[in-house]
Order: C-alpha cells, then sequence, then structure tokens
RNA sequence: GCCUGGGUGGUGGAAUGGUAGACACGAAAGACUUAAAAUCUUUUGCCGUUAAAAGCGUGCGGGUUCGAGUCCCGCCCUAGGCACCA
C-alpha cells in the first residue's frame, strides 16, 4: 500500500505546465464528485423536457448489508457507468439509477443482533453504501434513487399485489383479467367451460349452484383462482429459524436440506399461505425467453426451471378387492403414450395411495406402515434419485385400456406427488427406472418400441439394394464378447454380422456366420428378435446405399474349443477376431446398430429413445410421433401440457417486509386495504413467533384490524422496481405513463446469472401481468441481460467475511484513486468470467494513469499544432476499437488497446486536439482525470456533454503491412507490402525472402494460397 | 446421468479458419542513485544457439483444410445449473 505513495515522481526538471508536476488522484477525484453532486450533470430527463432518444441502463438493485460494499459489487457498477457515459456523450437521455432493496431477513437477523430497529439499521447501511459508491465517482442519477422499504415505495408494491390479487387469468385471451368479470360469467352460467386458469381441480358448479354459495364458500371458490391466493400448502419449514423458506433459498448438505442462511436443517409442514399464480404465466415466460437478448445459459435455467412437457393424460379403471370393478379409476401422466401397450403395472406415490384409504380401499398393517414411511422421506426433503426402487403391491389391479388385460397396481418411492397426476404407468422396456422396478419385483417387461436405424450418410438417399441380415452377440462362457476389429477404415469394431441367404433361419445364418468368420462351432441360440430392423446406410467399401433388414440373434459358445481350420482365410488379413470384456466393447463399438445389440443382450437396458410401435395391436408399425396422437385418443386420454414450475409462495412469517394489504371480518371475509401505503407498524420483538404466524401477530391493534400477519417475501420490492426508476419521485402512480412510454423498456440489465429463477422469473411475470392491464407498453422488462463473473478472492475462494478474504473499495481507492481502481475492474479479465483480484495487477493500471497524466503535460507545453502520422492513427485506431469493445462488454481489451495507443504516443508528438480525443474517449473507464484533463486543454465544454469521438476511416489503414509467408502451412518467414498489394507483387516478394529461398531451392511449387493483408502459403512438393 | 460454459506462458489474459501468446503483472539484466525506492531501457512460451536456423508448443486422441487455439468426431478435467419431473 505504502507503495504507491512513496511512488512519486520528483525529477521533472522544467515546469511544463500548469497542472501539479505529480498525479494525485486525492487532489482531483473528491473536487469533482463534490461538483457532480451539485450540479447533477448524469440527471436523466424527464420526456417532455429531451429530443434525445432514451437509454435505459440498470444494475441490479444492491442489497445494503451490514458489511458494505466488497470489491465484488462495482464490477458491475463499474460496466454500467462505462456504457452509461459512453452513451450520453453519443447523445442518449441516460438513466442509470441506484438504489437499495432493503427488506428481508439479513436486515432483520442485523437489527436482532445489533439491538436497532431494521428502519435505523437500513438507513446506517445505506448510508455506507452510498459513501463507498459515491467514492468510485459512478454517474448515477441519484435523484431517481429509491429504497424498497420506504412507505412510499411500498405502497405501488402493495398496489401491485392487490392487482394480482383482483385478477384471474383467462386462458383464451391468454391474458390477465379483473375477478369481477369471473365473478358475473359464474352468475351467468358457473364455471362449466370457463376459460380461467386454475392450478388445482375446481368442482364444477352452475349458476344456481353459485348463487347458493355462502360468501364465505363464494371467497373460496374464487380463491381458486386469483393470480394472488391463499391456500394451505406443504412447504419448507425452518424450525430453527422459525419460518417458511422458498426453494432457492435452500441448499443441500449431506445431511438433508439446509437454510442458506445459517444453515438449519428444513423439514416440510402444512402451513396458510399466500400464493402467486405464477404457473398461469408459463407457457409465456417460456416464450418471451425467444424475444430477449439474454445469455444461452441464463434462458436454459428459465426453461429448465419451467420444465415444459407435453404429454398424455390417460385413464385406467381399477378393480378395487371387495368393491365393484370400475368404481374407481386412476389418471396417470405420460409422455410416452406411444408406450402404452407396454405398459406392464401401474405405480403410484404414496401420497396418492394414502387418499385412497379414505374411500374404501382395505389394506394391510405393512403397506399402511410403507406409505407412511415413503411419505416421510418426502417430507424431509429425501428424492434423491440414487435411492434404491422400493415398492409394495396394492391388490389392486386395473384394466389397461388398449388390451384390456389387467395389470397390478403398486405403490412406489420413486413416484412423486407433486408432478403430473402422482400415477404413472409402469414401461418397463421402455423406461430405466419402470425397469429397475420391474427386475427387481419380477414384473414381465413388454417390447414395444423399436428404434429406426438410419445412418446420417444415407440423407436424400432414395434408391436402396435390400437385404436381409442378421447381428449376433457372441458371449463366451467367461463373459468376453466376441468382436471383430477391421481397423478404422473398415468400420472399426463390430459384432458379428451378415447376410441371410435363400431359405436360411437367422439364427443358422447366425451360426453360420460365426462359424465362417472365426471357426468356432459350438453355439447356442439364447434368444434373438422377433422384429427385423429396417437399417440405412451407406456401404463405403461397395459404394452403395444398403437397407438391411435386421434380425438380432444372442448366441452364447459352449466352450472355445473346435476353432477349426475354417475360414478366417475368406477374408484373411483384413480382420482380426478379438474377445474383449463388454466395458471395452461398450466403449469401441460406436455402429448404432451394433451398439443397439449390445445394450440389449449384454447389458439388457431398456430403450428409451422413440422409433417404431410393434406389438401394440393396430398401431403397430405407426412411428412414435403419430402413435402418441393415435394410441391417446383411442382409450380416450387428452394432451396435456404440464410444468414443472410450482406456484410461488409470497409470504414471510417475518416482520421485516411489506405489508400484505388485506383484512379478514368477523365472518372471515377479505377486503382489500382500499388506502395505501398500509403502513408497517412497530413491534416490540421482531423474533418469530415460532408457530407459523410472524411477529406482526403479536401486536394487538394489528391482530383486531383482521390483517394478514405474514409480510411479503423479499423478492416483491425487487420485482418492478425498474419501473419505479422511470419516475421515482410520483406520488400519484407507480411512474408516469407518458415516462413508461418514453423510457418503454430496460435497454440493458446488469448482474448476476444467480437470480435466474429467482428475481428475474418473477420480475417478468409482474410485468406481464402490468401488461396484461396496459400499463406497460412491453411484454419483457429487460430487452439484454448481461450477466457478470465474480471477483474472487486473490485465495481464489470466494470472498466471504468466513474466510477474511474481502477487499473492501473504500480501501483500493484510497491507496490507489477510484480511476485506478475502475480500470483495473474494467482491465481485469472478461467481464463475464469469474476471475481473483490480483493485488499485485492493479499498480499497471496506476502506472498508465501517470502516463498518461505525464503526457498531457508534454502536450500542454509542446503545444504542437499537428500530430505525428503515427499517433494520429495510433489514436484513431482507438477510437474505433473502444467504440466496438464498449459495445460489446469486452472492456478488458479496450483497455489493453489504450495502454498500446499510450506506448506508441510515448515517442511521438501530439497536439493538444489529438490529446483531447483519447481523454474522451478514456472518460468512460477513469472519469475524474480525463475530465480534470479535458479542463486543462482548454476545452471550454465540459467533457460528458462533448460528442463521442468518431473514428477517421481513413486514419484506421496503414500503408504498409507484414505479412506472414508460410511454405505448407509452416511459417518461415515476413514480408512488408504496401497494403492491399496484389497477389503478383506479394508472391515475388515473398519467394524472394530469405529464409524461403532456402525451402524452395530444387523444389516445385504446386499452389500459392494469399490471403490479402494476412498470408501467403506456398505448398512445395516436399 | 442430463444441460450450459471453460481448459492458451510463472500469473491475469489477447487472437473475424490466416504470423499463437496482444496488453498487463511478475521475473532477469542494465541506466540513474552513496544506497534503496520510483522511473527509464532491454530480455522474457519451452528447447537450442555467441547469434541465427531447426525442433516442440493452445487438456488428450483422431479428422477436415494449402493452413486449426478456432470447425467436426470421441475422450479427460473443471465451473455453474438441473436431476426418480414419468
Amino acid at each position: 500500500m505504502a507503495r504507491v505513495q512513496k511512488n512519486v515522481t520528483k525529477a521533472v526538471t522544467k515546469k511544463a505546465s500548469s497542472i501539479p508536476v505529480t498525479y494525485d488522484p486525492k487532489k482531483i477525484e473528491p473536487v469533482l464528485q463534490k461538483k457532480w453532486d451539485k450540479e447533477k450533470p448524469f440527471k436523466a430527463l424527464a420526456s417532455g423536457k429531451t429530443r434525445k432518444k432514451p437509454f435505459y441502463i440498470l444494475s441490479m438493485i444492491p442489497y445494503p448489508s451490514g458489511v458494505g460494499l466488497h470489491i465484488g459489487h462495482p464490477r458491475s457498477y463499474t460496466a454500467t457507468d462505462i456504457v452509461a457515459r459512453k452513451k450520453r456523450m453519443e447523445g442518449f437521455n441516460v438513466l442509470n439509477p441506484m438504489g437499495y432493496d432493503a427488506f428481508g431477513l439479513p436486515a432483520e437477523q442485523f437489527a436482532i443482533q445489533n439491538k436497532v430497529h431494521p428502519k435505523k439499521a437500513v438507513a446506517i447501511n445505506v448510508k455506507t453504501f452510498e459513501g463507498q459508491l459515491k467514492k468510485l465517482g459512478f454517474s448515477f442519477d441519484w435523484d431517481k434513487k429509491i429504497n424498497t422499504t420506504d412507505h412510499e415505495y411500498y405502497k405501488w408494491t402493495q398496489w401491485i399485489f392487490l392487482k394480482l390479487y383482483s385478477s384471474y387469468y383467462d386462458t383464451t385471451k391468454k391474458k390477465a383479467l379483473p375477478i369481477e368479470g369471473l365473478v358475473k360469467i359464474f352468475e351467468k352460467r358457473g364455471n362449466q367451460n370457463v376459460s380461467a386458469f386454475v392450478s388445482d381441480t375446481v368442482l364444477g358448479f352452475d349458476k344456481n349452484e353459485w348463487k347458493k354459495m355462502s360468501p364465505l364458500q363464494k371467497q373460496e371458490t374464487l380463491m381458486k383462482y386469483r393470480l394472488a391466493y391463499e391456500g394451505v400448502a406443504q412447504v419448507n419449514w425452518c424450525e430453527a429459524l422459525g419460518t417458511v423458506l422458498a426453494n432457492d433459498e435452500i441448499v443441500d448438505s449431506k445431511d438433508g436440506p439446509v437454510s442458506e442462511r445459517g444453515g438449519y436443517p428444513v423439514t416440510k409442514k402444512n402451513i396458510r399461505q399466500w400464493f402467486l399464480r405464477i404457473t398461469a404465466y408459463a407457457d409465456r415466460l417460456l416464450s418471451g425467453l425467444d424475444t430477449i437478448a439474454w445469455p444461452n445459459n441464463v434462458k436454459e435455467i428459465e426453461k429448465n426451471w419451467i420444465g415444459k412437457s407435453e404429454g398424455a393424460e390417460i385413464v385406467f379403471t381399477l378393480h378395487v378387492p371387495g368393491q365393484s370393478e370400475g368404481k374407481h379409476e386412476v389418471t396417470v401422466f405420460t409422455t410416452r403414450p406411444d408406450t402404452l401397450f407396454g405398459a406392464t403395472f401401474l405405480a403410484v406415490s404414496a401420497e396418492l395411495a394414502r387418499t385412497w384409504l379414505n374411500v374404501g380401499w382395505q389394506t394391510t398393517k405393512d403397506v399402511k406402515e410403507y406409505i407412511e414411511n415413503v411419505i416421510k422421506d418426502h417430507e424431509k426433503n429425501d428424492f434423491d434419485a440414487s435411492k434404491e426402487k422400493t415398492g409394495v403391491f396394492t391388490q389392486i389391479f386395473a384394466t389397461h385400456p388398449g388390451t384390456k388385460e389387467k395389470i397390478p397396481v403398486w405403490i412406489a418411492n420413486y413416484v412423486l406427488p407433486g408432478y403430473g397426476t402422482g400415477a404413472i404407468m409402469g414401461v418397463p422396456a421402455h423406461d430405466e427406472r419402470d425397469f429397475e422396478f420391474a427386475r427387481k419385483y419380477n414384473l414381465p417387461i413388454k417390447n414395444v418400441i423399436n428404434p429406426i436405424f438410419v445412418r446420417a450418410d444415407v440423407k436424400g438417399v432414395t434408391n436402396f439394394t435390400q437385404k436381409n441380415k442378421i447381428v449376433a452377440f457372441v458371449e463366451a462362457p467367461d463373459g468376453k464378447v466376441l468382436t471383430i476389429n477391421w481397423g478404422p477404415e473398415l468400420g472399426g469394431r463390430l459384432l458379428i454380422g451378415g447376410t441371410v441367404e435363400n431359405g436360411e433361419q437367422p439364427s443358422q445364418t447366425a451360426l453360420r456366420e460365426l462359424q465362417e468368420e472365426t471357426g468356432y462351432c459350438n453355439g447356442k441360440v439364447v434368444s434373438f428378435s422377433e422384429e427385423i430392423f429396417d437399417y440405412k446406410y451407406f456401404a463405403t467399401s461397395k459404394n452403395v446405399a444398403h437397407q438391411a433388414f435386421t434380425r438380432f440373434v444372442h448366441i452364447k459358445l459352449k466352450d472355445l474349443e473346435n476353432k477349426g481350420d475354417a475360414l478366417e482365410n475368406n477374408e484373411k488379413g483384413k480382420f482380426k477376431v478379438e474377445w474383449i470384456s463388454k466395458e471395452q466393447a461398450k466403449k469401441e463399438i460406436v455402429e448404432v446398430l451394433h451398439v443397439y445389440a449390445l445394450e440389449k443382450f449384454g447389458y439388457n437396458l431398456p430403450f428409451s429413445g422413440e422409433g417404431v410401435v410393434a406389438r401394440s395391436g393396430t398401431f403397430s408399425g405407426l412411428t412414435s410421433a403419430q402413435a402418441k396422437k393415435e394410441i391417446t385418443k383411442s382409450v380416450g386420454g387428452k394432451l396435456v401440457t404440464r410444468y414443472k414450475m410450482r406456484d410461488a409462495i409470497f409470504a414471510r412469517q417475518r416482520y421485516w417486509g411489506e405489508p400484505i394489504p388485506l383484512y379478514k371480518d368477523k365472518e372471515g371475509l377479505i377486503h382489500e386495504v382500499k388506502k395505501l401505503p398500509l403502513t408497517l407498524p412497530d413491534v416490540a420483538s421482531y423474533e418469530p413467533t415460532g408457530t407459523g404466524e410472524g411477529p406482526l401477530a403479536n401486536i394487538a391493534s394489528w391482530k383486531k384490524a383482521g390483517y394478514e400477519t405474514n409480510t411479503m417475501p423479499g423478492w416483491a420490492g425487487s420485482s418492478w422496481y425498474h419501473l419505479r426508476y422511470m419516475d421515482a419521485q410520483n406520488k400519484k402512480v407507480f411512474a408516469d405513463p407518458k415516462e413508461i412510454k418514453y423510457w418503454n423498456q430496460v435497454n440493458v440489465y446488469l448482474g448476476g446469472s444467480e437470480h435466474a429463477t429467482g428475481h428475474l422469473l418473477y420480475a417478468r411475470f409482474w410485468h406481464k401481468v402490468l401488461r396484461d392491464y396496459g400499463l406497460v407498453p412491453t411484454e419483457e422488462p429487460f430487452k439484454q441481460l448481461v450477466t457478470h463473473g465474480f471477483i474472487m478472492a486473490s485465495d481464489g475462494r470466494k470472498m466471504s467475511k468466513r474466510w477474511g478474504n474481502v477487499v473492501n473499495p473504500d480501501e483500493v481507492v484510497e491507496t490507489y484513486g477510484a480511476d485506478t481502481t475502475r480500470l483495473y475492474i474494467a482491465f481485469m479479465g472478461p467481464y463475464g468470467e469469474s476471475i481473483p483480484w490480483s493485488e499485485e495487477s492493479i499498480i499497471g493500471c496506476r502506472r498508465f494513469i501517470e502516463r498518461l497524466y505525464k503526457k498531457a503535460q508534454t502536450v500542454l507545453t509542446e503545444n504542437v499544432l499537428k500530430s505525428d502520422a503515427m499517433a494520429e492513427k495510433a489514436i484513431h485506431k482507438l477510437i474505433n476499437k473502444v467504440t466496438k469493445d464498449i459495445e460489446s462488454y469486452s472492456f478488458n481489451t479496450a483497455v489493453a488497446k489504450a495502454m498500446e495507443t499510450m506506448n506508441v504516443m510515448d515517442g511521438c508528438k501530439v497536439s493538444v486536439k489529438d490529446f483531447s480525443l483519447i481523454l474522451q474517449i478514456l472518460n468512460p473507464f477513469i472519469p475524474h482525470v480525463t475530465e480534470y484533463l479535458f479542463k486543462e486543454c482548454g476545452n471550454r465544454e465540459g467533457i460528458h456533454t462533448s460528442l463521442w469521438p468518431k473514428a477517421s476511416k481513413k486514419l484506421l489503414v496503414d500503408d504498409e503491412i507484414t505479412i506472414g509467408v508460410q511454405i505448407n502451412g509452416k511459417l518461415r518467414g515476413t514480408i512488408t507490402v504496401a497494403t492491399n498489394s496484389g497477389e503478383d507483387v506479394v508472391k515475388r516478394a515473398a519467394l524472394n525472402e530469405n529464409n524461403v529461398l532456402k525451402y524452395l531451392d530444387g523444389k516445385e511449387v504446386i499452389k500459392v494460397v494469399y490471403v490479402p493483408n494476412r498470408i501467403i502459403n506456398i505448398v512445395i512438393k516436399p
């Protein structure tokens, strides 16, 4: 640290200019920061006050924690600031806001630990945070500052919540509509065929039944439709924290799930909850991804999270012992209705089985115990996929809707309660899990899908030579597999294969080929495939396309004797007969047909791909795609789309959050709070009650008024803040429609990809609801998303108080200055990658600024009218490079180019005017020193309102260029030629290059490849 | 197991299929200095060599190409996400 302070230049002999001899950021930076604070040059103009185009750039809102900023925070703020400053200079009206999201657990915990009111704690933390941010000279529009815990802000969070509460989702119009409309429909015709989204089943009712309902019953019914609704659900309960946690607040540990914060154990518990019906928007959330410029991995994460799968629901009638057949039924969900005829059993979740106990199913104590045990596991969040599959037979049989055969119904631990219908059809031949289960309990395995083998090399071929073929899987007594190694050119390693000759049975062919090719004659056919597989491929050796009708044969050799003199002569030398282990065979055999034989006979693996349907009555011969539709239709099933995503729990049993603006009257009827905000009252204790109710339940007046005692979860306030920034001071609406229309959408959003399934998804959801009401003009809130990597500690670990390796930006600024800190953050590596902080490397950035400063002194003293040509070119190349690199968030290469330019300029004369261009170009990275020097250079205009320089195209081109000369692709020399020289000129020069001449001596030049301004490659005979 | 990224000097990292290692840190040598720091100059992938030349080199093995860090096939390692989702 002390190193830089000593690092002071004494040795400037003459007084160069009016600027101090030594670069001292402490003399420059605070002065400008104060000036910016006062003059507000970075204020975004309201829509009516400018004709400039809007540009809205946003960093994810920070959570002001008690420990303040660490060096990782400024990474994305530096990036936003670089872009914002450039865009401003390019003539855009830039919105670059900052605010604080301060509700939630950490602030509450901090308050409890430090015995201060969370409000005070937040105020203190915000102050610390803001001081730190301002020291780095970010060009935020501080007038737009928001704080999600401010009641002027959360008033609108509550307002949006009520919007959700008073809406349902119309599945035909595909949008949210007021719930009153639905009530009118119910009054007119009940809920039959109503196109309103529900998350679970609702009993049908007609208009009379609706009228007869009590107000409470009506309320309950409407709850099934509202976008914000109250329900009872199994949630993640953390006893130690006395609260419910969202899935993304839970992490896995070796002892099962624990809370992300504190690492306390998490179990399941049924509790009354508020939910948001985000599942209604699953499809729009999914399809919207195609319209936005987000990183692929984030889109992928959201796609997986939403988890769309298309399949069918098929009803099986049940025969429960002691009850009439067909009295009960069960619906299964499958994505593979084409495999229906391969279903040899049904399996249901323990949770579903338990409900059957209430409707007349009699079973043994053991089975009941089994059910309870599995459910207990599930409650512990134990869904481990590697766990052994278990199950019990229920004594119930189901009628297969296709074959009308009776198949057994099992309870199995691998059937999950929360997905699909909680019941599946077991198709062991085509599903690995069902297969494992069937083998364990000796359930039949029926193969109904045959793969289609078409090799890519016959794409488009229509004429095929047709043949009957076999592929034989031959096992030795010791389990080794017989293979023929044809060598790399003739197809590599294969099993035994051959052509069926006239009048031959396939098994005869197999035995004959075995003997012909290897001489073994003690083989015994164990089994063979009934179906004939159609295999199209291109036989390279014979240069024809084959269509092979193939059957698979499984042969076991009794012994390895009787190796006759046969026949290896036949194609002697072309191949080697080799016995290898199954494992090796699996590795080395690549031919699809042979791989299938190996998997089927050697490994007994189920085939889970699609193909041609077999043994399925009239559907045999259809492709999977066709059969899915046909089979579903024929058994009265319906095609459905399912999503993995669940409705979002929207309540915390906590104090420090937005109150939910609803109350219940004495009858239990829920009413909206008309006058918002419903402010958070003070409490004596923030400790959770531990019963599941929040601390607000301890306030008598709150309870008495019937207010909801849960508060909103941490992500509520951050789900719409991007809109509030557009018009942060507005007291009448959440933002003036004029402003929303003008700013339209966040152009670029910077933040971490870890928010993909949390904040980003919720914000998109809220935005879509507001869109349905015409309150925002766009379907998506964030047009482009740019994710950052983390700054790791220098030990390679994550920065954390725990490891004591946190770097505080204040200290870095103190030692090196804000400009150096920013420059190094930009320079250290690609923005998207995680990179360790290096206290060693930052000095290079400080040196660069010092050289720039010194150059300024020289430039001002010499005051030349025209720069050297070399310098001029370098400057325009810099303009070009930096302009492009900022657009693509490649800040590190932009800085590298600036350093390179500096190296060129050291030996050049530079005019004040050209030097000013450099200052403008570097202003986004190092705003303080460039603004200071820009003024010293005599520029009247302030640097941020100056126009972003344009590179002169003429100056980007060099007169001469060095190109490489290759001989047979290897570099043997370089030549310097005029830019854009013709091939003749370059060729002549290349052939005369000293070192090249040595290689050409007496050799014939076959051809010359010339890529203008790049390379010339001379191909000679070796 | 599945889906995304990523493997390049001592380190962080550059490289539209066209001279691999830009830029920076570090290291070494020299200049200045009584000395040190700072600054400036030079060198710095490995192996050679007085200096060259040649050879080797972008995780591993193949392939396509006049030419591959970059494209294709198959592995290995690593970071992140998902995972009994029928």
